[in-house]
DNA sequence: ACATAGTCAATTGATTTAGTCGATTAATTT
DNA sequence: AAATTAATCGACTAAATCAATTGACTATGT
């Protein structure tokens, strides 16, 4: 039930534009030294996410990234899915790669499974990286 | 956020030995064809959860496979661990695993991945085997 | 013109996944 | 005792996925 790296860092990547989403854009350098990500391979995270829509860039000199909506509007599991593909541990209980299986109308599994989705699910699709980036803060003052 | 198919099948062998616990012991080709598992696959899967201590085997004729205690006694977390380690989605969140990161103290992302944990270890340890079982044989009895 | 910074496709090396194979050991039947 | 049945053990492998790396290219600003 693992989350992939690309996933982690696709989360810790929109956070961090979360974070500095009112002063601007974020080169890709910045964002790659502020959470310890290996700049090549960021490149490709933030390439992905932009294509799916969440991310917006500039060119050149001034360039960088930035989100194409407020951090409120994003929530995680768009972000997820984009990196990892459907939230569910097994597609039979999937509701987007939704796949019938010879068991499907008896297995005694497949309740758990759905149970297990929609509860990922429910949590990351009502977590913004507003929320985020608020908690965030929020810690890192109680911190000094 | 996937489960790994040998997770899968042996949740799945599991239920099927559930399923006949009053009846003695299964073939590993018995619950190979009934779940549709490759034989030679299930037996490393079944030698690992006996290894565990969720199984009993019997050599030779009349031998077989059978669960060490009742389905209403082992749930599904337990299963699962053995096959793929750890359910958190990342270590820093993991009880079992837990490793340190430097944003440790103000990551806003790691709140959310605990939640994610304690949710599906709340899930998968509430249920038995007993229960999927139990399930499992109303909803066969319904469908005739 | 030149430096900066994002874009794109291809490739790589390591690891994991999902098995397969052959030989061995233990229990039962004949 | 011999043959048969069925679990056990260790090694192996092909394919896929993961986690990047590389190099060339395009757009922007000074």
């Amino acid at each position: 039930m693992r989350l992939s790296t690309k996933g982690e860092y696709a989360s810790r990547a929109m956070l961090e534009l979360s974070l500095h989403h009112k002063e601007g854009s974020l080169h890709i350098r910045e964002i790659s030294s502020a959470q310890d990500i290996p700049q090549r391979f960021l490149e490709q995270i933030l390439l992905m996410l932009k294509r799916a829509g969440y991310l917006r860039s500039k060119k050149g000199p001034n360039g960088g990234y930035y989100l194409a909506k407020p951090p409120s509007e994003i929530n995680v599991a768009e972000v997820i899915r984009v990196m990892d593909g459907p939230l569910a541990p097994i597609d039979c209980v999937s509701v987007i790669a939704h796949e019938v299986c010879p068991r499907e109308n008896y297995c005694g599994l497949k309740w758990l499974w759905k149970d297990v989705r929609d509860s990922v699910a429910n949590l990351l699709e009502n977590t913004t990286f507003g929320d985020l980036a608020e908690k965030t803060e929020r810690a890192k003052r109680s911190r000094k």
